[in-house]
DNA sequence: CCACAACCTGACCATATGGTCAAGAAAAAT
DNA sequence: ATTTTTCTTGACCATATGGTCAGGTTGTGG
């Protein structure tokens, strides 16, 4: 019927059916754990027959693997504001920025990323090892030259980055310990721009930027 | 035979038994998650037939249980450096060095710990209200007096903690990914001790504080 | 309208897992 | 020496789980 104009049915089916599924599964592994997760709860989250998603995924693993890729990402994709920045000030405010929204809106992607570093990366080791360092690598380089440049305090870059990454995926991680202490509440809107400012403060300040192009 | 005086066997036994037992769940769940660990496989880590696990810990929840309430007692002892301190650069700074260095020895724990509350804290949510918000509100108010004379920058308190807890604990949930980073090899003595200076540096020039009493 | 392909799913299976138990070994108490 | 208590463990069980599959349904191309 068509050729190529209008997409066909069954592609549209498909599309909608896996990340239904990935949505589901992102939940399911984020509250159990890859061990504690399995493919009935994801089933019944999804509202599909278990063999159904052995259909569109052969494993458990399978599923699991594109549920953590998709994430990192998303994650990779965060550098972008650092790239294209002027200077700290802006680069690294804007990726703070960035990570922290990635820890509000995808929460469950985080801590199934979490959890499968935590667990050895049993699954994207090999990520780790050519994507992530090759990412590290080149912004610890800019990070460097701004350092030579005189543009902020002589830290070391490295240490920075984890940093960054500790401080804005803790809200991920541990937004349930947050939302406890929170008195059992979800940071609402304000709280969540509180939590960016103190962040930013800090780590800015830290770095030796008292308040020039900041973001 | 004895009343009191020389313990007997039975309880040496139980005593070593248990910490050994313990120890190895520890490294289990820590590996693989409360879900992905099994009886099987910390008994085999501990040397002894599974149905001797069941002995001493009715459950597999109450052998987690009991591993989880560990960690959290030495996470919480990290902190009475913090309350014996003159001011914010020793209390901070010997805090971050404290929760650093549980980072490198209890690394398990540490994970253990972060996969409990990632997964909604089902075993010690009664803990995080509890126990953990009165010790954090406690600590808030300390800091809070510290701004209040002017002996640090003024931020947030919370969101301060927050952060020395997410980049301390950094270092052990997310050392495999800082392992990968640095050549598939473990931080040696030379570069914890950079972590440590790093993270230290940061957060006291990002609280204000330049260099006066810093530990 | 037909043949073909893609999709769906209830029923089923092999395996792994948490947990039990009974019978015995070791130590303590009497 | 004997009774009692604590500890040990191989064998066992009920259940849950990941995964399969055959037969059926739905959409697609001709």
């Amino acid at each position: 019927m068509n050729t190529n104009a209008r997409s066909n049915r069954k592609q549209d089916i498909r599309q909608e059916r896996e990340t239904l599924i990935l949505r589901a599964a992102e939940k399911v592994f984020a509250e159990a754990g890859f061990g504690g997760a399995t493919m009935q709860l994801i089933a019944d989250m999804a509202g599909l027959p278990k063999a159904n998603l052995h259909y569109y995924f052969p494993t458990k693993e399978a599923l699991y693997r594109q549920v953590v890729q998709n994430i990192f990402q998303i994650w990779l994709h965060a550098a972008d504001v650092f790239d294209s920045a002027d200077g700290p000030a802006e680069g690294i405010g804007a990726y703070i920025d960035a990570k922290m929204e990635i820890s509000r809106t995808h929460t469950d992607g985080s801590k199934v990323w979490a959890s499968e570093v935590m667990h050895g990366a049993p699954v994207i080791q090999d990520y780790l090892e050519t994507t992530l360092a090759e990412w590290t690598d080149g912004r610890i380089k800019v990070i460097q030259r701004w350092i030579d440049q005189g543009r902020m305090a002589p830290v070391n870059p490295r240490h920075l980055l984890y940093m960054l990454w500790a401080t804005t995926q803790h809200y991920a991680d541990f937004g349930h310990q947050i939302e406890t202490l929170n008195k059992g509440k979800p940071l609402n809107r304000a709280q969540w721009a509180e939590a960016k400012a103190s962040v930013k403060q800090i780590i800015l300040a830290g770095i030796g930027i008292t308040r020039d192009t900041a973001a």
